[in-house]
RNA sequence: GGUAGGGUACCGAAGCGGCCAAACGGGGCAGACUGUAAAUCUGCUGUCUCUGACUUCAGUGGUUCGAAUCCACUCCCUACCA
């Protein structure tokens, strides 16, 4: 089995080490228990969070052992790393169903079973520590002045930041400390804005157990203008279902940049990096290959084969397919599918039988349908020409459908080249 | 606790009695062009029963024919001082 350090640093997960020699040598030789921390205030993971699930995923596949902190102590402290905002304050019980959900979640990219992953909840020892016990045993190995010189503070003392963030740092560390301790966890990852608290969490664990201990951030993942990646009209691209279709989750990976194809490929499928870099580089209309396999393996590890085939076939049938004879190589089991004749199988909407009997209006049927959030929307898109009806481009924002529209039993509906949803009588 | 400066739409930021649903930039959406890409150009970007009506400029109350703009109090933020 490859290391899994090398398997890392070949798809560009690490940013920075505290000592990659060190770190590789001990991935290499023995099973590590490592961890990664999730923040518990939503009840979704989203696209955002995806690279570090990513990067367990392959280290758990390389016989290492992970653990998913999520922060149910931490979860009322803002952190001050990045530019974030305190965090809304939540309930024990609301944290606790959250981390059961992004459990479900991560239980997609990784294998809970026979203790191979494992969820803490850092209230667990958070939420009964003393602080004066604290401030001794944990607090005195901390300096102020260095603490200040980190540039996640220095950043945040320009606008303010109180004592309770400020402190975030300790309770991150001390994290690491009670996992180090009581798991054997010898590995923190993070994103890059997590350097500080992560180096520091090193730190305490040798201040306090004299033991080695290690830790890693990933990139900060950029579209290449700069702006932040994973945002779409919708907001967030979220990994639940129920936020974010299948469909819609396919075709985010699907319009992806040219120029990010081969990174997201290594970030975010499991196909060879030799092959990711050669699909990445494919000529002018041949990328859109690489940009299928992308989403099509995307989808596949979020929601399934079946959803990802699903998907595939609908966004195919709709846009056209980038290689139905299937001429370019790739070991994705895209392959598999039969791309001749299945039916398209869009996003579809019931509406009943008597609104549209009595006639319904066109800007209610984009905002039930999805598409559009107000009745104004729907109008400006219509003035936009961006609004169609059966293909038909719509100018009437006055139009009324009716069963006459119906074409073979259902509609379909359009706001712009990509969101479309078929509708059905029922 | 004192003094000063602030809180404006998704974000940043103008406006400082009527011409303000609110400049400008970013973001987003749509159209053209394309490869379901990028770049570029154009339009849109509070809600609605949409050539008009309604609700917004931290909150509450007031002054005024009329307030995002003036006054009072409250809440929150920032800086300096304690």
């Amino acid at each position: 089995m490859r290391n899994a350090f090398d398997i890392l640093e070949e798809r560009g997960f690490l940013y920075q080490l505290t000592d990659a020699d060190g770190l590789r040598r001990q991935l290499g030789e023995k099973s590590l228990t490592f961890y990664v921390g999730f923040d518990p205030t939503g009840n979704s993971l989203h696209i955002g969070h995806l690279l570090p699930v990513m990067a367990m995923r392959w280290l758990q596949k390389c016989g290492h052992r992970a653990l998913a902190l999520v922060g149910g102590g931490t979860a009322m402290v803002g952190d001050p790393s990045g530019k974030t905002e305190a965090r809304p304050i939540l309930t024990a019980a609301e944290i606790d169903a959250n981390a059961e959900a992004i459990k479900g979640q991560l239980s997609r990219f990784l294998d809970f079973s026979d203790d191979r992953a494992e969820l803490v909840n850092n209230a667990d020892w958070l939420r009964d520590l003393n602080y004066i016990e604290f401030l001794r045993d944990v607090g005195r190995h901390f300096s102020i002045n260095r603490m200040l010189a980190a540039e996640s503070v220095k950043m945040r003392l320009e606008t303010g930041l109180s004592f309770l963030e400020f402190n975030y740092m300790l309770l991150q560390s001390y994290d690491f400390y009670v996992l180090k301790r009581d798991r054997g966890c010898d590995l923190q990852l993070g994103g890059q804005d997590q350097w500080g608290n992560i180096v520091a969490g090193c730190d305490l664990v040798r201040r306090m157990l004299g033991a080695e201990s290690f830790g890693a951030t990933f990139p900060l993942l950029l579209k290449s203008d700069g702006q932040k990646f994973g945002k779409t009209a919708s907001g967030a691209v979220w990994l639940d279902a129920n936020r974010t279709s299948p469909f819609d989750y396919y075709q985010f990976w699907r319009n992806v940049d040219d120029s990010e194809v081969t990174r997201l490929l290594g970030f975010f499928t499991g196909l060879p990096m030799d092959e990711a870099k050669r699909l990445g580089a494919l000529p002018a209309p041949a990328i859109n290959r690489a940009k299928e396999i992308l989403a099509f393996e995307a989808t596949l590890l979020a929601h399934g084969i079946e959803e990802a085939t699903k998907a595939y076939v609908a966004a195919g049938s709709e846009f056209g397919f980038a290689d139905p004879e299937g001429s370019i190589e790739t070991s994705s089991r895209i392959t598999e599918v039969q791309v001749a004749k299945t039916d398209s199988d869009l996003p579809t909407v019931a509406v009943p039988q008597a609104e549209l009997a009595a006639g319904l209006w066109v800007a209610k049927l984009f905002v039930d349908a999805g598409l559009a959030k107000s009745n104004g929307e729907v109008r400006r898109l219509i003035k936009g020409g961006g609004c169609y009806l059966n293909d038909d481009r719509i100018t009437d924002d006055t139009l009324t459908v009716t069963l006459d529209h119906l074409q073979d039993g259902q509609l379909t509906i359009r706001a712009g080249k990509k969101n479309r949803r078929r509708i059905v009588v029922g």
